[in-house]
Order: structure tokens, then C-alpha cells, then sequence
DNA sequence: TATTGTTATACTCTATAACTATA
DNA sequence: TATAGTTATAGAGTATAACAATA
């Protein structure tokens, strides 16, 4: 498909996946360095701004309930995250961080960007802003947060 | 650092972690499709064509070599990969894949291939061409493979 | 009946520590 | 002594199945 260029598409995908790589090998050693999976990075990211329902999350992060329920158990033992029943639905339990977690996942978040400003400095203001439109296309359909 | 754009640049960084979990994600359903976790896959990736030592894999994947020792054995025993001692020194053992081995990665390449493909087909070619060499740029010193 | 969340179970991934064999 | 790899162990991540509470 696409006339003249499969091998350059191809290329064009091996760079994209390499850069993934890096990216997220980035976002685990950081939250490694602070006994944090990559999936409860993800979860915490998601609670700055948000209170989800277990399921909620699930489905947002592709994993299943149990998945989340036993993600949670850890974090809340170490006082990061805490549960509430839901008032509107009494089976439904809310996902929030606690002042800890916030605290947490603040400087977590400043650790990242300072890690991936450099690869961000090797172009300029120009590209920069080229690059964040093209990325905003590709990224367009798979609804945008976390 | 940078004068004038933090927010942007904070937008940028977004995009980029944003598009990187969804490649990852699609790397890693797929490879779940296949019983392989998504550090399997990028070993299967690795070896196409290579043939690394135990302690290679675990410095390029940035894992303990009990690690990876425990992942080849699983993928011996479903006959994906096999190792060899090495002739140079007796220590070392070399790993690759089997014919087995080699047919799936080929088949799981190529699905990947053609799920990440659309999200590319809303750039123009020019589109295209421009996002590979602003990728280059910000991956050149990740050593580029896998 | 269907949905929300938890629990029990099992397997993989991962690191640390102790070990064997070779250099 | 140092290095390559394996094994034992333990904890976290993950899914499936069975379950209790609520809708």
C-alpha cells in the first residue's frame, strides 16, 4: 500500500518504536529508582487530575480489575493512594492520591522531564514545535491523557 | 532553561509519552496474542539478527542476567530459541533463535507492522519523511537497535 | 440478572545472593 | 581473582475464575 517507499516506512516505524523504548525505559528506571512500576506511574499520572473508579482504570490502562485492586493494596499499605466508597453507587470505590502520593508523583514527573529534556535540546525551538504537531496527528485518535 | 515556552515544551513531552504508551501497548498486546511479554518480543526482535551472549542481552535491555536466563529458558522449552556455548570462551553462551523462532518473529513483525500503520497513514508522505529525521535527530545517541 | 470490586490461584518478570565452571 | 551463566528465593505484575454486595 502506499506506492514508493515501504522500506522507508519501515525505517520511519523502527525510529518511532526506538524512541518508545527509550522513552518508556526512561519512565520505568525513574520509577524503579522509587520502587514504582511503570503501570502505577501511569496510575498516579492519571490521579493528579482525576478520581476514577477501580474499573475505570482498568479499562484506561488495559488490565483487569483484579489487576488494579492489587496494585492499589500496595500502594495504599504505603499510604500513596486511598480508596472510597462512591456515593452515588455503592458497589463503585474512588481512586485517589493522598498529600503523600501527590508529593510523590510531583517530583517523579519533574525527574522525567528533566531526564528527557536533553533528547527534547538537540532541536530547536522550530523543530521542536514541528515535532509536537506531528506527533498531536499520529496521536490524535487515541484519546489524549495519562 | 530555554527562555520562553516551558508550557510548551511541557506539551511536547506529553505528546511524546502519550504516542511511546501506545506504541508500547501495541507491542505488548500483540505479543500477548503470542504468549510473549513485550521483553521477549524485543529479545525475538534482537535476534533476528544477532547472536548475542546471556550478559550482551541483559546490559542491552538493561536487565540482570538471572533475568534473562530464566526468559531464554521458557522460550527453549516452547522450541523458540536455543543456546550454544561459545567456541571462544568457554563460559559464554551464545543465544538465537530457532527456525520456530525465526517464522514467529517474522509474523509478529509484520502485524505490528500493520497495526502501527494507520496511525502513520494520516501524514503525508512529506509528513512522513520530516517526523523520521526529527526522530533520528532526538534518537541518535540511544545506540540505535532492536 | 448484571455490574463492581475483592480474593484465591497460578504463572511470568524481576532482582539479589550464592553457586559452578572457566579464564 | 574475576567473569559467565545458572539456580534458589522472594516480591510484584498479570489474568482467570469464583465470590459478595449492590443495582
Amino acid at each position: 500500500m502506499s506506492s514508493g517507499g515501504a522500506l522507508a516506512e519501515d525505517e520511519l516505524l523502527d525510529a518511532l518504536v526506538q524512541v518508545a523504548f527509550h522513552v518508556t525505559g526512561v519512565l520505568s528506571r525513574i520509577g524503579a529508582e522509587n520502587d514504582l512500576s511503570l503501570t502505577q506511574l501511569r496510575v498516579f499520572g492519571i490521579l493528579r487530575d482525576r478520581r476514577p473508579r477501580v474499573t475505570e482504570l482498568a479499562t484506561h490502562l488495559g488490565l483487569d480489575k483484579s489487576t488494579i485492586s492489587g496494585l492499589i493494596d500496595r500502594a495504599e499499605k504505603r499510604g500513596f493512594l486511598a480508596r472510597a466508597r462512591s456515593a452515588d453507587d455503592r458497589r463503585a470505590v474512588e481512586v485517589f492520591l493522598t498529600p503523600a502520593g501527590r508529593e510523590l508523583t510531583t517530583r517523579i514527573y519533574t525527574e522525567v522531564r528533566r531526564e528527557l529534556d536533553p533528547m527534547m535540546n538537540v532541536l530547536s525551538a522550530d523543530q521542536r514545535a514541528r515535532l509536537h504537531e506531528l506527533l498531536l496527528l499520529i496521536g490524535l485518535d487515541h484519546h489524549a491523557d495519562d
